[in-house]
DNA sequence: TACATTAATATGTAGCTACATAATAATGTC
DNA sequence: GACATTATTATGTAGCTACATATTAATGTA
C-alpha cells in the first residue's frame, strides 16, 4: 500500500515550518539535507528545493552550499512594502484624486540627491514639485528631481497635468529602488502646502531608483498628517 | 555549429526585463508564451518559467494561467523591509546595546489592541514596556501586549534581564505580520523615556504577529528623533 | 607544522516529461 | 438567444536526471 499521493511544495513548506515552529528543529539547528527530507516525506528532492527556497526567503532558515540548511538564529521580521502610483492609492480608498504642479526648473543636482544616487558630480536635473490631493485635500507632496541623461524624454511632459509620478512608473520601469523613510516635523512651508499644523508630525518617503547604473529620480514624499503605510501580505 | 550553451535563469529575466524596460513590450501588452520565449531562447521552458516569476513576484508582470503573461499597466514599487532584532541592530551600527525594563503587568487587551487582532472579545495579556538603547541613550520604546494564552511560558521570563523582543522571536516564530508605519508627535511621556523635544516628531512602528490564527504579540515601537528606516536590496 | 592540492558534499540550476489547474473559447441543447 | 457543457490553452507543479558551484574536509608535500 504505497502512499502515492503527490505532496504540493506548499504543503512540505507548512510541514517544516511547523516543525521549526513546534521546536522539533530549534534556532541555529542544521536541518537534515533536502534528500533525507524527501525521502521522509516521500516526495522529489525538488519538491523539498522549492519548499526551502521559500523558507529561506521569508527569513526563516538560512541555506549554504555544503553548509547545509540551518535555522536562523536571529530571525528577521520581513515585510514587503507595496508602494503603488499614488493616484491609484488614493482612488483605491475611494477619494477622489487631484493633482497640482507646484514649480518645475533645471538644476544641477543638489549635494543631497548627488548622496542619495551616490554620483560624484553634479548633473542637470529637472526638479518638480507636485502635490497629490485626496477629495481636494493636500494628501502627498513630493519634491523630486528627475535625471535629464537618463530621462530626457521628460522635458516634453506636460507636468501640469500628468504627475511626474505616473509617467516615470509608466514609462521608466526601474532596476533597483532604495527606500528611507522616517518622521520629520513639519516646517511653516509644509504647513501652507499640506495644511498642517506647524507641531505636527509628518510622514517622509525618500526613493531613489535606478535603471542598471542610470540614475533616474529621487524624491521625497511628504504625507499629510495621520498618513499610514501598511503591509499587505 | 549549435549553440549549446546554458542559459542562467537570471540572464533570461534580464533579457526579458530589458525588452519591456526598452518598450519591445510596453504596459498591458500581452507577452509571448514561456514555450515561445524557450524556442527564441533557445532554453527550456521551465527556465523561462524561473524568470517569469520572479519578474512576477517583483511586479513587474502579471501572469493568470490560460490569460498569460502581461506587463503591468500600473507598476508598483515593491520593497523588501528587513526588521532585525532590536539588539542587533544597534549592535550592527557599532553601537552598544542596553536595555530597560520599565513597567509589565498583567491586563485584559485594550480595545486598540483586539483591533489590531481582529479579536471579537478581550484576552488576558502581559502588557510590558520597555526601553533599548543605543550607546546608553534611548534608541526604541516599546509598548508591547502578549498573548498569554498563545504565549504562556512569557510569565516564567526574567523580562529585566532579556527583552520580550529578543525572547519572543527567539522562541515563537509567526506565521503572519502585519505592520502599520507612521509619524506621531512626541507628547510629554515621550519627552521623558526618550529623551525628545517636546516638538519632536517620532517614527512608530506597530507590529502584529500571529501564528495560525492564535495572536502572539501587538506592539507600537517608537523610535528615538532622527531614526530612519531603510530597505535593504 | 604550514600550506597547497584534492576529494567529498549539500545546495543550486538546467533540461526534460507528464499531468494539474484555472480561465477562456467553442459548442451543443433547449 | 440564453445557458450549460465541453474543448482548448497557458501557466503551475511534481518528478526525474545530470551537472554546476561553493565550501568544507581530507590529503599530500615541503
Amino acid at each position: 500500500m504505497t502512499d502515492k499521493q503527490r505532496h504540493s511544495w506548499v504543503s512540505i513548506r507548512d510541514s517544516i515550518r511547523e516543525m521549526i515552529l513546534n521546536s522539533t528543529y530549534g534556532p541555529g539547528d542544521k536541518l537534515p539535507r533536502d534528500e533525507e527530507f524527501a525521502a521522509q516525506f516521500g516526495c522529489a528532492r525538488s519538491t523539498v528545493h522549492r519548499a526551502m527556497r521559500d523558507l529561506a526567503q521569508s527569513g526563516l532558515v538560512e541555506r549554504r552550499r555544503k553548509g547545509g540548511t540551518t535555522v536562523r538564529r536571529d530571525p528577521v521580521t520581513r515585510a514587503t512594502l507595496n508602494i503603488p502610483i499614488t493616484r491609484l492609492e488614493v482612488e483605491q480608498k475611494g477619494s477622489t484624486y487631484g493633482y497640482q504642479l507646484i514649480r518645475q526648473s533645471v538644476q544641477p543636482s543638489s549635494p543631497a540627491i548627488m548622496a542619495n544616487f551616490a554620483l560624484p558630480e553634479a548633473r542637470p536635473m529637472l526638479r518638480v514639485e507636485a502635490l497629490h490631493l485626496a477629495d481636494s485635500r493636500p494628501y502627498i507632496f513630493e519634491d523630486r528631481w528627475i535625471c535629464l541623461e537618463t530621462v530626457p524624454e521628460i522635458t516634453s511632459v506636460d507636468l501640469t497635468r500628468e504627475s511626474a509620478n505616473e509617467w516615470l512608473v509608466r514609462n521608466r520601469p526601474y532596476s533597483r529602488c532604495d527606500l528611507r523613510l522616517y518622521a520629520r516635523p513639519g516646517s511653516a512651508s509644509d504647513s501652507e502646502i499640506l495644511q498642517s499644523k506647524p507641531g505636527d508630525a509628518l510622514f517622509v518617503m525618500e526613493r531613489t531608483t535606478w535603471i542598471g547604473e542610470a540614475p533616474i529620480t529621487s524624491l521625497s514624499a511628504v504625507a499629510h498628517p495621520g498618513y499610514q503605510l501598511l503591509t499587505q501580505g
